[in-house]
DNA sequence: GATACCGCTTTGGTATCCCAAAATGGTATC
DNA sequence: GATACCATTTTGGGATACCAAAGCGGTATC
């Protein structure tokens, strides 16, 4: 693989991983040295993560995208727009082979399961779930939004029992879903992606001190 | 300005403008020797144009993306959810004056008025609209698929009559936001966006023997 | 005349160098 | 002790040199 490729991948798990925190100014001459490749390679893998928001320009120079709580109210109104159109478009075409994939993601998690798995799969049934929509744009924008997500996801405290209420939102989802019961299946989205929101953003709001004390650059809404 | 917006700016223009149709194949070393800039910000503004969807890669090396019916229907489709939910928020604190604003817009355009300039109108009014939502992430994502549309659409015969109708039906979404009338303006948007679908694609698909002898790759739906 | 093969050219990927501007740090001054 | 100022360093933007691989053309062979 080209470093290009291997730099932006590198880099882009390090940020999500929060190894660097939000906040954090980051050099290209840092990220050179970091990953033995040179300055061509590493300014193509920057302006690619400028895309996903993951790292922005502070004057001259590049900052790891903070927290910002007002942008994660947006992204979950914009999902919400976005992945109800996409199951509203699986509805009509229900491929319950398809559905039992995503059913079988969600079953692949139990109490053994460490938390990273569960963070990875509670985004990838949505991304999934997208994707069967057929339609490429809703598909990547779900992606694209659930990356942007995925720090401050990762940074939420869910109890145990938050995890095994949106399990039950999912599975509740993809039963609709499978029924073709599209108004029914758009209903329990909708209420889960706010849920998720306002737990998300209450949550985080609540950790702001703590989280910035841990050098997490965390902008209230 | 720096020379990498320059050459990103300039470039755009270019592709958007059909001076350099879809299909046809970039060489970096071209590209620097038409704007006089080094490779350096010619590689930037093709990896920011790779994200907008312009240019892709072909193998190695890069190409103009093609015009694509299929892409251009999912498209559609994506925009519709994506300007529906813009404007329902919109329809929920619906301030007069910035729909004056647009209203204005569409004043500006008469029988007078170059082709270009309805082109350009056209797009802004859908632009603008999902501006009023205030949420950042509807209104990139309509303006980003208005600029994945504007070459298809500069490519379509559109009639005096066609420009009218797509006028009037405008105004009436206008019209429905201002009274907050959220159902209503959605209905007539949805309906707006569907039949300029249908137009472009069935438009584009009739023409498509004479784009391709035009050098303009149109790939099928 | 078609085709397989070989060498030259072109091209994107990468590394490195240069430069102007911004940040940094130390110092002198009040 | 605070602050204004200057020298130095660092940094991103740009230009260029180099390389391996893909593309292209011509030629020899059947």
């Amino acid at each position: 693989m080209s470093q290009m490729q291997n730099v932006e991948r590198q880099l882009r798990e390090m940020i999500l991983g929060l190894e660097i925190g939000p906040g954090e100014k980051l050099t290209e001459r840092w990220i050179e040295g970091r990953f033995g490749a040179s300055r061509t390679p590493v300014r193509a893998a920057l302006l690619r993560l400028e895309t996903e928001g993951l790292v922005g320009r502070d004057g001259r120079g590049w900052t790891v995208s903070p927290i910002n709580l007002a942008e994660l109210e947006q992204i979950a109104v914009y999902r919400e727009a976005v992945e109800v159109a996409a199951l509203r478009l699986t509805c009509m075409h229900a491929d319950g082979n398809a559905i039992d994939v995503i059913e079988a993601m969600l079953d692949s998690c139990d109490q053994n399961t460490p938390r990273e798995e569960w963070h990875r799969v509670g985004m990838d049934f949505h991304i999934e779930l997208a994707r069967l929509s057929g339609n490429e744009f809703l598909f990547r924008a779900v992606r694209d939004a659930m990356t942007r997500l995925s720090r401050a996801r990762w940074l939420e405290v869910r109890d145990e029992a938050a995890l095994g209420r949106a399990w039950a939102e999912h599975r509740a989802i993809l039963a609709a879903t499978r029924l073709g019961e599209a108004d029914e299946a758009a209903r329990r989205l909708s209420a889960h992606i706010s849920g998720s929101r306002d737990r998300l953003v209450t949550s985080l709001a609540n950790d702001r001190r703590g989280l910035r004390a841990r050098g997490f650059a965390v902008v209230a809404a």
